[in-house]
DNA sequence: CTGAGATTTCAGCAATGACTGAAATTACAG
DNA sequence: CTGTAATTTCAGTCATTGCTGAAATCTCAG
């Protein structure tokens, strides 16, 4: 693997914390290479960065695409197929959540779904059913508030993220807002969003 | 294993997704059946219930420990340990959130700090660093907005997720209420006068 | 203390997941 | 079409992780 040091650090971080986020160390370090690169790659210029063999670079790839985190590109008189990871990092954020969602957590809300339609045929069923009542609610309050600010553009989104806790305080003051809001007829925008 | 049918699945399925979450079928096992159960169980207990060895229990219970997701208790006149999963499904969201957050993000974090210290040598590295410090960056706003965000209380958090995008709205009228309470500035958002 | 019950540790086996090289398939220039 | 370069698939092997039973350690009642 002939990197930079700095590029050979980062690549080689990413194979390790691969496990942790559900990929292997492969495809950690094939996106890590990808995503540092000025210029899209070939399979072949992967391979040889990271020293893998060559079909172990084509199932990263895959799982990557499967990811969509990668995408597969054609150079004018190049057989080749380049891959790039897209550079918008908002974007990227938003793939990610999407897809963990849909691996991590749209199972388990399927799941509670079904066995929440069951009845109960004991206090112990009762109690466990509430509890999975609870855990489905709170899901869907998540995936739901997730569905929501995944589709603010980037720059609402980073102020979101800036305001941080902020927001608690804006949410003392909406009902005030709300007085008002009522009283006067500024504008007929927005104004109160509950 | 002989649980009633809607715990027994709900155990299974902890159990296959544990893998996907960064645990082991058994740890997902164990987490479940603490989480339904509407009392403490011992580790002989849980051992019947699953159907694996008292060793893997023990190992389970030490993980889950580690994750800050189980309690051992102690039932008077009884020498074993009890487990049991605290009950405030909030608490258990924040806990996974920094438990997460320091297995799978910190170390990325703390290693592009070290990586942003070194000079480049040209221009692919410069170019490197360049999307190291974006992802640097973002990841700092993401972290720093989780920390605000698990000060809040249940109700406060509660009352986010269900505006969901709408705080978006409430960001554009955060100006006007700047212009009334423009004698003092709350924190260090960048108050956008758009 | 002592010893019986309870828990943890750990070496070895089992299961799962990752990687490779070879063969099959696909894509396309001539 | 044909032949060659590029990519994918896959069976076998290697590596990692998970699980078990036995032994070691811990804990506490008597």
């Amino acid at each position: 693997m002939t990197l930079p040091p700095i590029v050979q650090a980062f690549v080689l971080h990413f194979g390790e914390m691969g496990g942790r986020w559900g990929v292997n160390r492969t495809v950690g370090q094939i996106y890590a290479l990808l995503f540092l690169s000025d210029r899209p790659l070939n399979a072949e210029e992967i391979t040889e960065a990271l020293g893998v063999s060559r079909s172990n670079v084509s199932m990263g790839i895959k799982e990557l695409e499967a990811w969509r985190l990668v995408r597969k590109r054609h150079l004018p008189g190049d057989r080749r197929e380049y891959l790039e990871a897209p550079d918008d990092i908002w974007q990227i954020l938003r793939t990610l959540a999407e897809e963990r969602r849909k691996r991590e957590i749209d199972p388990t809300l399927s799941l509670l779904r079904d066995i929440l339609m069951e009845t109960p045929a004991s206090a112990e069923e009762r109690h466990a059913q509430a509890k999975m009542r609870q855990m489905h609610d709170l899901i869907e309050l998540l995936t739901g508030w997730a569905d929501d600010v995944q589709r603010l553009d980037n720059d609402s989104l980073a102020q979101l993220l800036a305001l941080g806790a902020g927001v608690s305080k804006l949410l003392e003051v909406k009902s005030k807002i709300a007085v008002f809001a009522s009283g006067k007829r500024r504008n007929s925008t927005q104004e109160d969003a509950s």
